[in-house]
DNA sequence: ATTAGACCCTGATCGC
DNA sequence: TGCGATCAGGGTCTAA
């Protein structure tokens, strides 16, 4: 599903259809996904402005005007499609309602915007907008990549004391928010680092070189739409390009790009780790 | 506290 | 065409 180059995307789509208007019906297909949706989440929704909508890690964050925030997490098949608007020069009929849609907000101004999640790994709640740093989701996790507090000191104090390999430690949101499986894995091969290393055996130089790499990849993939391999789409439906971009990710058995060696597959806690071994020290 | 593994759920794909 | 095994961008929970 989508990481935070993916979740951007989306906020992005998302932002000339709903913020600053009113959610003139939303309503609800099921009463949980993984989670149990909040209580009755329709009526909280329902007549409410989207003040604005921001992003933290792979969250998206509705501020309403009812004082209540409206937290979404995509999961791994989450999407967000728009319809009836027109978003980048097309217009967007609605759609028969499909399996999977969850949730749809009718806006005002005509368009509706349905959250489909097959696997429901995704989730939503509705809390305070007083207390959003300290939902329980958000209060764990690390820095934002593109924040103030995420910096070469931070980063290699945080890995020199880390047994663990430095493809878990990426991985691992407390350490640093919203990178997930493909941008770990395509951060390591710029970096030259193999993803079994233990991250404490990291040099200071390669920690620094890390800080530099995760917001460069990070950049050039929400420049890019983002990354569409089998569920995520953009929330106007359209797809995103970054995964032509793919060094590493998904090529396992194919040259490398760099010096032609065969690229490898390995699996750590249970993921899929990408790598070129000659590259990759 | 850290870490590996099972688990959550559906759907796509691949080998037989 | 069908069937089982495997895999998938996420995170949580358990137990060692």
């Amino acid at each position: 599903m989508p990481e935070l180059p993916e979740v951007e995307t989306v906020r992005r789509g998302l932002l000339p259809v709903m913020e600053g208007r009113v959610i003139i019906k939303a309503r609800v297909n099921r009463p949980d996904l993984r989670r149990p949706f909040p209580e009755r989440m329709a009526e909280r929704l329902t007549g409410v402005r989207v003040k604005t909508l921001r992003r933290r890690s792979k969250y998206i964050l509705a501020d309403l005007s009812s004082g209540e925030t409206l937290l979404i997490h995509l999961g791994m098949s989450g999407r967000m499609l728009i319809s009836g608007a027109t978003v980048g020069g097309f217009h967007h009929d609605h759609p028969a309602p499909a399996k999977h849609d969850h949730v749809v907000l009718d806006m005002e101004g005509g368009a509706r915007i349905t959250f489909n999640d097959a696997r429901r790994f995704g989730a939503m709640d509705l809390i305070p907008a007083t207390t959003v740093d300290a939902h329980p989701l958000l209060a764990v996790l690390g820095p934002e990549p593109f924040g103030n507090d995420f910096h070469e000191d931070y980063l290699a104090d945080r890995l020199r004391i880390r047994a663990t390999p430095v493809k878990s430690a990426l991985l691992d949101q407390h350490l640093v928010a919203g990178l997930g499986n493909i941008y770990v894995c395509e951060v390591l091969f710029r970096a030259g680092i193999h993803p079994a290393r233990p991250a404490r055996d990291l040099s200071s130089s390669e920690a620094v070189s890390l800080v530099t790499l995760i917001r460069e990849v990070l950049a050039e993939a929400i420049e890019a739409g983002g990354s569409s391999l089998k569920d995520y789409r953009k929330a106007d439906g359209e797809l995103g390009y970054f995964q032509h971009s793919f060094r590493v990710y998904d090529r396992e058995g194919q040259p490398c790009l760099s010096c032609g060696a065969t690229l490898e597959r390995i699996v750590q806690s249970g993921r899929s780790s990408f790598f070129c071994p000659v590259c990759q020290r």
